[in-house]
DNA sequence: GTCTATAGGGAGATAGAC
DNA sequence: GTCTATCTCCCTATAGAC
């Protein structure tokens, strides 16, 4: 309602977001988010009370704006196979639009996940589900179509491809070669697409 | 030089392990290895002076675990199949050997990279490359020999199934299906392996 | 090699003024 | 909504006795 300055919450969450995939939940703190906004602690305990409630919020944020990529279920093959492409794409402008690739969301949770409160798991195990049954429902009218093709199930083909990814962002940044890429035209070769 | 307890610095790193792959490298403290153990803080810093000292010391074991596996080049199909098979029991066996599935090393070295020290880096890195080249020959000589299948290049399809594994073990905390076990298969089918 | 004791700092969080 | 001030706790690390 108050406006002016109630984007300093919206503040709060991008700065938080990129430190949260930067350095992992324990590994920044109120003060690395305050500091560069030029406000205090306690503005930010203010719109995040406690730091599971920032968390939380960081993975909601996340969730919606893959939830984008999800929206139209695909019927036809080329909807399909456009679909697939918009995943690649926004695996790779995620891996490249930063200096050090970001990781997934999903990725500090998985690693954190013996300090993290049940609401960030239940967030972070909605998204996963999310992700799972869309990229399933994909797979398998990919196929059907004729327009890919792979062995085997398609949940299983989407939990597989959902891990290869997960996994690539991390791998971009231990090793001295482009992961992502690298996997991107893999996964679209296994699956019959031409580079 | 001691011995007779001297395996205090052994037990440290054990435990050690164990607590940074189930809880990142900023999730553990020295207490939560001290205090399991009986033993007291300044022991812990005597063994391990730094934290990240004891860091690369868990990578630098993960290590050596790891090149077991790699430790006689594949020259027949056969061999190379039987590699594979080694490596996907491997998977499986971290995944299933514990309550929650730990995840790989690598994995918390990613999360946490901005947090860790040069020395881990490299640690982390070294053991990418040894993975990725290993595994890379494994497949070349796999296909070359007629045992499996997989298009492009063996290099980018290594580096694919390793991002996989390292995402995978991850997915297994988050989602509520066995994940490690349905990559391992899926993976199996796509090189054309039966079952 | 392990202990006690402690330094020195930063963490997350809250109270109350403005 | 944001501030100052402060609480409490835990962190990594070191000094020096045993």
């Amino acid at each position: 309602m108050a406006r002016e300055r109630t984007d300093t919450k919206a503040r709060i969450l991008k700065v938080g977001e990129a430190l949260f995939r930067e350095r992992g939940y324990n590994g920044f703190s109120y003060q690395d988010i305050s500091r560069p906004l030029g406000i205090r602690n306690a503005a930010v305990h203010y719109h995040f009370p406690s730091k599971g409630d920032l968390g939380v919020a960081i993975v909601e944020r996340y969730r919606r704006l893959v939830g984008r990529l999800a929206r139209h279920p695909a019927t036809t093959g080329e909807q399909a196979v456009a679909q697939l492409q918009q995943l690649f794409r926004f695996e790779l402008a995620q891996a490249s639009s930063h200096g050090r690739p970001l990781v997934c969301p999903l990725a500090v949770l998985a690693t954190d996940y013996a300090n993290i409160s049940a609401e960030m798991r239940d967030s972070g195990g909605k998204l996963v589900e999310e992700m799972r049954s869309w990229l399933s429902h994909v797979l398998e009218v990919g196929r059907r179509e004729g327009a890919i093709r792979f062995p085997g199930e398609p949940q299983q083909k989407a939990v597989t491809i959902l891990a290869t990814f997960l996994g690539t962002r991390q791998l971009a940044r231990l090793g001295g070669f482009p992961a992502v890429q690298q996997a991107v035209e893999q996964i679209a070769k296994d699956l019959g697409l031409a580079a």
